[in-house]
DNA sequence: TATAAATTATTTGCATACGAACTAATTTTC
DNA sequence: GAAAATTAGTTCGTATGCAAATAATTTATA
């Protein structure tokens, strides 16, 4: 019989942390009046201007009602722009506003200067190796991997 | 200048990691009508039968608001009791029912599983390096002692 | 001792997230 | 060409989380 304490669980550490990371990328976002997770979507955006919300979805890993509420928030801030595509008439398009556009441009340096604070505590080696098992655990939960199918 | 795409993000890959290792436990857990965030909670009252909601909110690092979220809906199932103090009228304590320990015990095993099963692509060493780094970037992040006792 | 300050839990308001069900549009099948 | 299946996005219900404001109670202090 094990009784394990919470700490004992690499998940809830991992959660923990997560959360921690998160709380902190957001109480810096703050004063550009956007959170953490609006700012993945706006990022995914810069890097591709014009994505489908599915598309969005994918690169975010967030499901489609996530991205709709978060489309809706952002669109209502007038950072980006909802279009339907006229080929594929189910297929709408998210596009950043010039005001956007602007606003991640002022962002990026913040938000990367943030990310390394965060991390400050692991040498290079370390943050590497760290960097590699989240995508190795995260990999494996999201691959055709885990042996326990469902 | 660097616009940067969302992986090179550490708090991104750690958000969405932990977002992933939720999801599965809430998964197995769905069975047992209870959610992970729900288990840690019975959990902290495991060790310590008996815990003011401040003290739960501490011992899993939420605050008080979803703590008190949470006992409603464990209190709701009946897995959880709400007692005021009689010494101090302004504190309520929570303890685990019968359902609730036996739950709980029920559960444990799976828990550990699970747990294991998530970081089953780490090795015994990276493993432990990477819940150093998951306690590291924590307790940097919350201005606590790094002294992790394992 | 009167009252200001601190503490504990709750409530309120907002923003995520997820699953299930729904609508609209397109593609596939027969 | 029409029914069936598929796809994209939205809506709805539930559960988190957090910040700020409230209420109840206790402690500190002038």
């Amino acid at each position: 019989m094990s009784i394990s304490s919470i700490e004992q669980s690499t998940g809830f550490l991992c959660i923990r942390t997560a959360r921690s990371m998160k709380k902190k990328l957001d109480a810096k976002l703050v004063k550009f009046k956007i959170t953490s997770s609006q700012h993945t979507v706006l990022s995914a955006l810069l890097e591709t201007n014009g994505l489908s919300l599915s598309e969005v979805g994918n690169k975010v890993f967030l499901d489609k009602p996530a991205i709709t509420g978060l489309a809706d928030r952002l669109e209502k801030d007038n950072l980006v722009e909802r279009k339907r595509t006229a080929t594929d008439r189910r297929v709408i398009c998210l596009y950043l506003t010039e005001k956007g556009q602007k606003l991640l441009l002022d962002i990026d340096n913040l938000a990367n200067e943030v990310d390394e604070e965060l991390v400050s505590v692991l040498s290079k080696r370390e943050l590497h190796e760290f960097r590699k098992q989240l995508n190795q655990i995260w990999s494996s939960a999201n691959g055709q991997d885990s042996s326990d199918g469902e």
